[in-house]
DNA sequence: TATCTAATTAGACATTAATCAAATTAGGAG
DNA sequence: CTCCTAATTTGATTAATGTCTAATTAGATA
């Protein structure tokens, strides 16, 4: 993970209002308007905390009728913590850009003729091509269960948990309760 | 560990800055100059920084002559990171303060006539109050090997790895290279 | 269509904070 | 004592940001 992304994580994080929101909906999904009355702030800030939130990955939001549920996502939390305590590690401060030729190159090697995956790359940067291949196949927008996306994945690789974590990990996609689903590119860890 | 001192770790890290000091000092100790040097910044502006970083807790220092050389407390790192994951998981949320007479009461049930420690509290805060007392027998400033702090330790009570490692968790002292220092109580995660 | 509620946007205000230049302090070395 | 170097403090400037009120948008329902 770059140093700006990092930077970027701690900003959010480096504000009491937004702490409290994150202790809160570590309690379960809230609305807006319930987060303004819990903390005191009215609707308009809670906005404006909710997107900055948003930004770094850490929300995830359902709707119902009129009203929107804001629920966390600990995933990214989690990763993003960790964040700091791996820099300089080798894995994390290396040129994440890949050229369009790169990225051909590597899909050509680890990907068969018939298109399944041939090895799960070991390298970090080949291992995020792949994976952002094989979410080419998933809907935006839509709920899996873990199955649908354990039988997706060992439609390429027989290692299926292994390539569910890893999708997980590195931010292509969001899981709660056992239902999985995608995230908007620019949260992924390629980016 | 309370919401404002989370806040207060993240607003320190949430600047590219300090963050990239961090990077450097991962590699080994600095003295400021040389910081200013790779980042291109000037002297004044690392002694802003650093008083930021030492504030909570995240740098320790040595004069050789005339130049200090800083070095990163990645003890410190991993537990304020770390911090944020378990908010409100009982353990971090409780109320820390503590009177003189809970103090006196706790370390009267935990420690025995002739001074020695009959069991290790369970609980977070009687285990908080009983380290503070144990670090009472070292002086502020001494640097210690592993050795002297575990044979210290072992005059108070057999387990003296799990009192140790409970020294360093909960900031009472700090470690680096087998070496240990108290660290200034304003650090101790009891206030 | 009209209405109601939740969420967002726009704009203003106040506060915080990063940086630098200039002056000062601290500790050694000659 | 005098100089030298590293670190710090002070004061000023600029940029970013949290919060509010007022206005607007989005979606659902009658």
């Amino acid at each position: 993970m770059q140093l700006t992304r990092i930077v970027e994580f701690h900003k959010v994080l480096a504000d009491l209002t937004r702490i409290r929101i994150i202790a809160l909906l570590k309690q379960g999904p809230l609305h807006g308007q319930a987060i303004a009355g819990k903390l005191s702030l009215t609707p308009p800030t809670i906005t404006h905390h909710m997107s900055k939130l948003r930004e770094v990955g850490l929300i995830n939001e359902r709707r119902d009728r009129n009203t929107i549920y804001f629920s966390l996502n600990e995933d990214v939390l989690e990763s993003c913590a960790a964040a700091i305590l791996s820099i300089g590690n080798g894995e994390g401060n290396m040129d994440m850009f890949v050229t369009e030729s790169e990225r051909a190159a590597i899909l050509n090697n680890f990907i068969t003729a018939d298109g399944k995956l041939k090895t799960i790359p070991a390298q970090r940067k080949k291992r995020l091509v792949v994976l952002s291949h094989l979410v080419k196949g998933l809907e935006f927008g839509k709920i899996y269960s873990e199955k649908e996306i354990s039988d997706y994945l060992r439609s390429y690789h027989p290692d299926y948990a292994t390539l569910r974590r890893e999708l997980i990990i590195h931010q292509f996609m969001y899981r709660k309760d056992g239902q999985y689903e995608l995230n908007p590119p620019e949260l992924w860890s390629l980016h």
